[in-house]
This record gives structure tokens, sequence and C-alpha cells, in this order.
DNA sequence: ACCGGGATGTTCT
DNA sequence: GAACATCCCGGTG
């Protein structure tokens, strides 16, 4: 394999999303697309988002055209296109039919950094790479061709690895970022003591 | 450091 | 027609 470390099988993304989520903390998602070397970063800020029972969920208010994928089996990529122009990539959770999905908002770069400079011009430090949802999508070249790619197998260059690193426990727990509804649920988790998060942590 | 406005187009009411 | 799981840039302190 190409990557560092194993990649993470279908029964991890299976299980409750608000563990997945914490569980996906220093994990390390890996892009490797032909004709350009691999780039990777490690997780260290996400958000919960849980369906149909969600007000801040897209899947909220049921199943549409855009979030088929969040309704679809766990361990696939479920990535959007908002404000006419970032892509924001979502990992779906649980059971088939749950809707139930964990969004990256934030990795700490490890490889095929270079890469990552030249898709993101606008980037001024290292932590500009990837240190929001829409920013770590540009770094990494993932946009709407990647809605439902399969994390496990690996088929569309993505696949998401465990390199041995722990995650943290406690996990730090805030409300999250950038919605009107739901504010007072704590599911955005994060490394604690990471300066590469999406936005600083209290 | 913090704040405000504009970019840009898909999705849903 | 409004909202949008965002980001960038230029202002001010």
């Amino acid at each position: 394999m190409a990557g560092p470390g194993d990649v993470l099988p279908r029964t991890f993304y299976a299980g409750d999303v608000e563990l997945v989520a914490e569980h996906l903390l220093q994990k390390v998602v890996v892009h490797e697309a032909v004709g350009r070397p691999a780039c990777a970063g490690r997780i260290i800020e996400v958000e919960v988002y849980k369906g149909s029972e969600d007000p801040a969920s897209h899947a909220f208010g049921g199943r549409t055209a855009r979030n088929a994928t969040m309704f679809g089996p766990p361990g696939h990529l479920y990535v959007y296109f908002t404000y006419g122009m970032h892509f924001c990539a979502n990992v779906v959770c649980g059971t088939e039919g749950e809707a139930r999905a964990v969004l990256l908002r934030a990795l700490r770069p490890m490889t095929g950094v270079p890469v990552m400079w030249a898709a993101r011009r606008a980037a001024r430090t290292e932590r500009d790479l990837c240190s929001g949802p829409a920013k770590l999508c540009q770094s990494l070249g993932i946009d709407h061709r990647h809605d439902g790619a399969d994390l496990v197998t690996g088929d569309r260059g993505v696949t998401i690895r465990d390199d041995g690193v722990r995650p943290p426990s406690p996990a730090g727990a805030g409300p999250r970022i950038g919605i009107s509804a739901g504010t007072d649920l704590p599911w955005r988790r994060w490394v604690p003591g990471e300066r590469y998060c999406s936005r600083p942590v209290p």
C-alpha cells in the first residue's frame, strides 16, 4: 500500500457517529491522484451531523438529490458544494438510511505539502492549507467527483488510514461552526493543543 | 486582533 | 428569491 498505516475497515465507520468522530481524530486522510504525488493530512478537527433528527444537517427534512450519499452505506465520502465556490467533505457513518456523517474541518498537512501549496494559491502559511473544511478540500484536490467515493476500497484515490497515533482522550468538544440551528450541541470535536484548527478553541 | 462586506452558484421554498 | 456546514481581503484599533 502506498500510504501510511492500514486503511480503516468498513466496520470502523458503522458505529455510533459521535464515537466514530472521536476515533477519526489523528487518523490520516490520503489522496493518491493519478499523475501527481500523493498528499496526506492528519485529522485534527471534525463535526458530527445526525441526519434527519438534526436541524443543522443537510439530511434534515429527508432525502434529496444532493444529500443522497448521506443516506447510503457507511465508509463513503459525502462531498457538497456551497457558497458558489467551495467543496466540503464528510465521512458517512452509522447504518444505511440514518444519514449520519462527520464533517472534516481541519487537517495537519503531512505529505505532498508542495502539491497542496500549488492547489491553494491563497494560502500564506502552512496553517492556511487545511485549517477549514473548504480549505482542506482545495489543498487535497477533493471536489464533486469524490461525492460517494468509497474510503475502504479507495475507488477514487481517497482513503483514511491508521498509522498508530492514538485519538486524544478526552477530545475537545464544543458547539459547531457556521450553523444557525442546533448551536447548543457540543458536536465539534478536536485534538486539544492543536494549533492548526479552523478557529481558536476554548 | 477583530470586524464587515463581497464573491459566486446550487439548492430548496 | 433566500439561504448557504465558507473564504478572502481590506478596513480599523
